[in-house]
RNA sequence: GGCGACGUAGCUCAGUUGGUCAGAGCGCUCGACUCAUAAUCGAGAGGUCGACAGUUCAAGUCUGUCCGUCGCUACCA
């Protein structure tokens, strides 16, 4: 069986869960939903990410320890991920066992084999990105990212032969089909990789709150080269080789465009220099802007995911729902650009697909086949018109998914449920006296609504099962077989349809 | 400075290798319908596809220049 790995980026625990958080975790799922219901075994991994100096000091400035201080953040995003219906197969903190056994084993093999030197290294270093840069790479001393002054920092640290790798790297970048989605920032990995690379410093002696070097207890790794090494702990890299070979040849990394050097030069460098050769395939998002701006707590313009969730009368936001947040966040921004996030297309995205056409369809199919069809649901045409249209649908979703684009994905699936709209004003069933005729227009519509319900179950996985349920299907829609389901013909008939309540009741702008 | 992306209807964007490519959705206007969550369906409203100049029988679709956004990256100072 094929199998599909794919991951979120760990969040940094200094920052508490805010849209562009969920953003990522939100595409993470949902790829991995579609890869399960193309029959793949699946595994999806989240987490986060608990050392380094800026923890460190922020637990010293809250009177905690480090630790502490990494309990109580790193327990927010897994409630954040529940309550948006993420459903990821673990949950990996950097500060676990497992990861600092993994760590150690990857970072004693790649010294074992060469890859590791010591030096001496002296420069401007940014607390806040926990890295180092050059006077140039700096305004005025600022950090250009966070605007605050680097500190002039030196110590003796090991290094990485990055430079080694050059070549294998451009290699695999210039010659792996898809290896990084969408195709633009794959030219900005070439591009990284086709200038001059200098070794990289790994580890730090100023500071303990980080996974010892096994080979020198003065030094605990750079923070970043822990975190990027818990893809490869989760899956067991150390304690089980055989899981561990099992997953990782599928490796998917789904990351923001910021962190783009660190995830397709420094980590696939460190996986051939401790001797693994199968290396990441990427897709990279932009980031969600707020009037322009990077979405950021500093910034102090995020709106949590939770308020658009349960919604916050208070301040003025709807309920959303899990899939009113997820849908948005999967059908709006274009994959890869960068997004302005706004409140009104939210609130337009959730009337029109979800409450206008989708749920209003589910409703009018149940009502009308209820009071022309009998006690139990008629089954479809297997000559329907739908059923090329739905064809179609399915092949243009599934493409899409694969291509990494979700907007894309959902316009195809939203189309079918559009096109199942038209079919019922086309043929007017609630005008038509019980019989063959109305049987089979409304066995067309259960059956559209039937396969729109398995192509949507990614992004709207608590309404699509819902739909299921009341169209009479038995067991749960996350769980059929693309394409197998999705042929046309697949509605039986026969079932006891179930009205209910608005299923997205429209919101107020 | 180098490399690259982008600039298409009010909004968000699609538009492989140049010839129904001038489009979709939303919004708006008008009309229809009444099964449905004031939902749905139909029609329309017309944007010189950033500007200019080229190549071509034919260019959003290729070339050059320019303007405007933005990204990656260098050097000098």
């Amino acid at each position: 069986m094929s199998r599909f790995y794919i991951t979120t980026p760990i969040y940094y625990v200094n920052d508490a869960p805010h849209i562009g958080h969920a953003y990522t975790t939100v595409l993470v799922d949902a790829f991995a939903r579609w890869h399960h219901l193309l029959g793949e075994e699946t595994f999806m991994l989240t987490g986060t990410d608990e050392h380094g100096l800026k923890i460190a000091r922020s637990a010293e400035e809250n009177g905690v320890t480090p630790l502490e201080q990494a309990d109580s953040t790193s327990v927010r995003f897994r409630d954040a991920w529940e309550q948006l219906g993420i459903r990821n197969d673990d949950f990996i903190r950097t500060t676990e066992p497992r990861h600092h056994a993994a760590v150690q084993a990857l970072m004693q093999k790649v010294y074992d084999n060469g890859w590791i030197y010591s030096d001496t290294y002296e420069g401007l270093y940014c607390v806040s990105c926990e890295a180092y840069y050059t006077e140039d790479e700096l305004n005025d001393g600022n950090c250009k990212v966070h605007d605050k002054p680097a500190e002039q920092m030196r110590e003796e640290n090991y290094f990485f032969k990055l430079s080694a790798f050059a070549d294998q790297l451009l290699d695999y970048f210039e010659n792996t089909p898809g290896v990084v989605q969408p195709e633009g920032y794959r030219n900005e990995v070439l591009g990284l990789l086709r200038q001059e690379l200098r070794d990289v410093s790994i580890s730090r002696s100023s500071i303990d709150w980080g996974i010892p070097v096994p080979w020198d207890d003065d030094h605990v790794f750079y923070v970043w080269y822990d975190a990027l090494i818990n893809y490869a702990t989760a899956v067991g890299y150390g304690a089980d080789p055989e899981r561990f070979d099992e997953w990782w040849p599928s490796v998917h990394h789904v990351i923001g465009k910021d962190i783009i050097r660190f995830h397709c030069v420094f980590w696939p460098a460190m996986l051939l220099a401790a001797g693994i050769t199968d290396l990441p395939t990427y897709y990279v998002h932009g980031w969600l802007l707020i009037g322009g701006e990077k979405m950021s707590k500093s910034k102090l313009n995020s709106v949590s995911p939770a308020q658009l969730v349960d919604g916050d009368e208070e301040h003025g936001y709807a309920s959303f729902g899990v899939d009113g947040f997820r849908y948005h966040f999967l059908r709006d921004p274009a994959f890869g650009p960068d997004s302005d996030f706004s409140y009104e297309s939210m609130i337009s995205r959730y009337n029109t697909d979800l409450a206008n056409q989708f749920g209003n369809l589910l409703q009018r199919v149940i009502t009308v086949t209820g009071k022309k069809c009998g006690e139990t649901s008629p089954a479809p045409n297997p000559d329907a018109s739908l059923a090329a249209l739905a064809a179609v649908a399915v092949e243009e979703t599934t493409a899409a998914w694969v291509r990494a684009q979700p907007p894309i994905a959902l316009d195809a699936t939203w189309r079918l449920i559009r096109e199942t709209n038209e079919y019922l004003a086309a043929n007017e069933p609630w005008k038509m006296e019980p019989g063959a005729a109305v049987d089979a227009v409304m066995g067309d519509a259960l059956e559209a609504l039937r396969i729109a319900c398995i192509l949507a179950e990614p992004a709207i996985p608590n309404g699509a099962q819902i739909a299921w349920e009341r169209i009479g299907l038995p067991g749960r829609v996350a769980d059929q077989r693309i394409p197998d389901d999705t042929v046309w013909g697949g509605y039986p008939g026969g079932l006891t349809l179930q009205a209910g309540d608005p299923l997205y009741p429209r919101l107020k702008g």
